[in-house]
DNA sequence: CCCTGTCAGTTGTTGCGACAACTATTTATC
DNA sequence: GATAAATAGTTGTCGCAACAACTGACAGGG
């Protein structure tokens, strides 16, 4: 029951190329010049943000992974770098004795201030400056399609991924074209 | 002179967002699966279809660093994972001895065409089927217009970039050009 | 209560990408 | 034709992200 994948139309290829590119090589351009900028990644200029927006600049640990697309192991690594370096400091949750809080420290505050015009320059500069403001709603009604796809768990998106292929070749794959 | 950066609007704000939790959430969930069921990464399987589509199914290493977006370095090392696995082969260039070819086995041809149906059907699981025909002419000119601006080298693009936050307060940066 | 299961975080390992430094070959210049 | 400069690749180091395994705390049922 190997039914035939249609192939790529031109068009699709295109957008599908173009899109692999972009994110390829925006999230390292993007790092490399805030590294060299403001001394922060992006993900920590997320992080700062988040915990800045919040009351009493404090949030628990899951929230702010979850508010900065990243996994918990992710941010306790990042929330380490960041609190030796002062900018972030790891309280303990009086609610909930399993839970950790997060605080931004004055320290961090300077830092999130000197980096934002520079985040915001960078965005404006490779991105917001090359579209029309026709292009950035299509942009985000792109996005958001994508992003449904990506939030179904995988075991709920199977579909033809359920035919992993095994590492002997003599094991029956049954992948004829 | 610290003029001042426009902050952005929420258009402008809903897009960029979107782009960077695209941007780090596809690549990721493509890796993960294309890993699971093909066992290669997404980049090898760039690296191996440029081969296959080259005469002789055969190029240099630079030209198949172009044709994926990378870097040489990292280019050479995945070639060395590859060529382990027996999935491509490192020969000298007879016109010019500094150059390396690379080759595709026919065991890397084997491991290309198991993995194409799944990588297309990723593709469009994934991203393609998730747009409609005229989003995806759309993400294509997007994609592009973006690039341009990537492709432009970072001196040249200094912008509001050039005025670096000094790690110490009292060091002064003086770096005009 | 205790025991099982779940949840919140942390830590250790692994693997990959970026960058810098290096070798070897080719091209350009005088 | 020798020397300088640029080009093609390789290798080593560093930092970060993913994943798995673990600890400690809450919640629900007997």
């Amino acid at each position: 029951m190997t039914y035939q994948v249609p192939r790529m139309s031109l068009a699709e290829s295109d957008a599908w190329l173009g899109l692999m590119r972009l994110c390829q090589l925006l999230p390292t351009a993007l790092d490399a010049q805030l590294q060299a900028t403001a001394l922060i990644t992006h993900f920590e200029f997320m992080v700062l943000t988040s915990l800045q927006l919040a009351p009493e600049k404090t949030m628990r640990m899951t929230d702010v992974a979850r508010s900065t697309n990243a996994t918990l192991p992710r941010l306790s690594h990042v929330a380490t770098r960041l609190s030796a370096r002062g900018f972030v400091e790891r309280t303990p949750c009086e609610d909930d004795r399993r839970a950790t809080n997060l605080r931004l420290t004055s320290a961090g505050r300077s830092a999130l201030v000197r980096a934002i015009p520079l985040h915001i320059a960078q965005a404006r500069e490779l991105v917001i400056d090359a579209l029309s403001s026709e292009q950035l709603e299509q942009l985000t009604a792109i996005t958001s399609a994508i992003d449904a796809r990506l939030s179904v768990e995988p075991s709920a998106r199977v579909g033809l991924m359920a035919n992993p292929v095994a590492t002997a070749p003599g094991t029956a794959v049954a992948n004829d074209h």
